[in-house]
DNA sequence: GAATAAAAACAATCATTCCTGTTTGTAAAG
DNA sequence: CTTTACAAACAGGAATGATTGTTTTTATTC
């Protein structure tokens, strides 16, 4: 491949590089000032520690979304992050680990949002769909997707680990908002079956819209598109509720 | 990273072979009309070259789908096309090289298909909707828009490059059949801008399928959502249509 | 038309460049 | 003064491209 981009000036110019020798002896002299060597640390060790590693994952979350799976390399994430490699190597023992780390943080993010969104799902009161293309929308254009999405698209046999602890974790939080969704619909009179394929539908809409823009630049309006999408669900399903009806009276 | 995907055995058994006798037979009737070397080529050079510059790149497709552009290494393609990575390189003298002539290989191949589903389009009668979804579908389940994907899911230098070439292609082959359907979708009477709307919809559920086939294996039926979203857009058609003639009349 | 030179299609080995993980060293916190 | 957080240098492996060698086809010369 070319070798055109070797961004190797200011390699770590711009960040870290902190004040050793001063640090040193103003910890050295205050330490001489009497029996008491309580000088105030700036961060405790576990404050240092989780900062960092958050650091390096928020890092990596980012790359793996510009780069894909395969296109992450660790000194990009330590650069990134504003470390050493060596710091990285010594919060997550290997690469394989930090992506690890990575799906379970997202994955994380991804559940408190299941949560509150499960909680709106229950209040969307009669006409939820406004709130599931809101709630595919936030969760198709996010990292968790994004991530999802990287690891299905390399197919060595870290990955296949990697995507069986994605897997799982799809299923103890995505899987319960959208039966909360599945929920609200069939609530508010739609039949099952037919709820859960609009649900699926809307979903493939987004979904399919946010690989799109990966692809080419948003040319036309979404929001628009959407709010066709939406009509076009509300008139089917009244329509469709109405023959319900219809039948069994 | 993890080593325990060696895939050797078989490395060059099970593909090519080619119609070599027959090939041989040609030439050689061939040459006897006029001078007449002792012995007789199995094939032409030109025969040979092409030959296996297509191996190469149908098995580079096949490993790009598989691995993503940055997964792509050029011992595996070697292996796949039954050849020896010299000969790779002699015909393709880089490995971005050999990316370009897969983009352009599949794109022609798309081409080709384009040209085919354009005519599919003016032919569809009154209800283009079936033809439309069933393009979408060999479309977005093809190779080439999962090489699209792989390329717009890495951002290296290279890969920019790449994308301008996609882009460029996708313009005259890909647009031109969308912009068939949307003559068919209009000539039927639906007013442009829905035409368009309805076109984009049904685009994005079927790419929004694709990409979930690719994280998690059809736990349902695609046919069967496919088949309430035709019902779903007939429907919305045929009313929307029934609005637009009565304000008119 | 046979001998032979030339060129193209491959194969095999080598060198270089990354990239990862290990090791060794130093400063900060407990 | 022990442990932890980090930095820097190093070692080994993998992947690419270059080089050299061998076979097959094509062109040339007699």
């Amino acid at each position: 491949m070319s070798n055109a981009d070797k961004t190797k000036p200011e390699a770590r110019g711009g960040q870290a590089s902190l004040p050793r020798t001063a640090t040193r002896q103003r910890l050295q002299s205050r330490r001489n000032s009497s029996s008491e060597p309580k000088y105030a640390p700036k961060r405790t060790q576990a404050e240092r520690s989780e900062a960092t590693q958050t650091q390096l994952i928020e890092a990596a979350v980012k790359l793996v979304r510009a780069n894909g799976l395969r296109g992450l390399r660790t000194v990009e994430v330590a650069e990134l992050a504003g470390v050493s490699r060596g710091a990285l190597l010594h919060h997550f023992k290997s690469k394989h680990d930090l992506l690890v780390a990575v799906i379970r943080h997202v994955n994380e993010v991804s559940l408190v949002e299941s949560a509150r969104r499960a909680h709106l799902a229950q209040n969307s009161g009669n006409d939820p769909i406004e709130g599931i293309i809101k709630d595919a929308q936030d969760f198709y254009f996010g990292d968790y997707f994004f991530i999802e999405l990287a690891i299905a698209m390399s197919a060595d046999s870290d990955s296949r680990i990697l995507k069986r602890e994605t897997y799982r974790n799809s299923r103890t939080s995505r899987f319960s908002v959208e039966a909360a969704w599945l929920e609200a619909l069939m609530s508010s009179g739609v039949p099952k079956q037919l709820a859960s394929d609009i649900l699926s539908l809307t979903l493939s809409v987004v979904r399919g819209y946010s690989v799109r823009t990966l692809i080419e630049k948003d040319p036309e309006q979404f929001s628009r598109l959407l709010k066709v999408w939406r009509d076009i669900v509300r008139q089917h399903l009244q329509t469709a509720m109405a023959n319900d009806q219809k039948n069994r009276g």
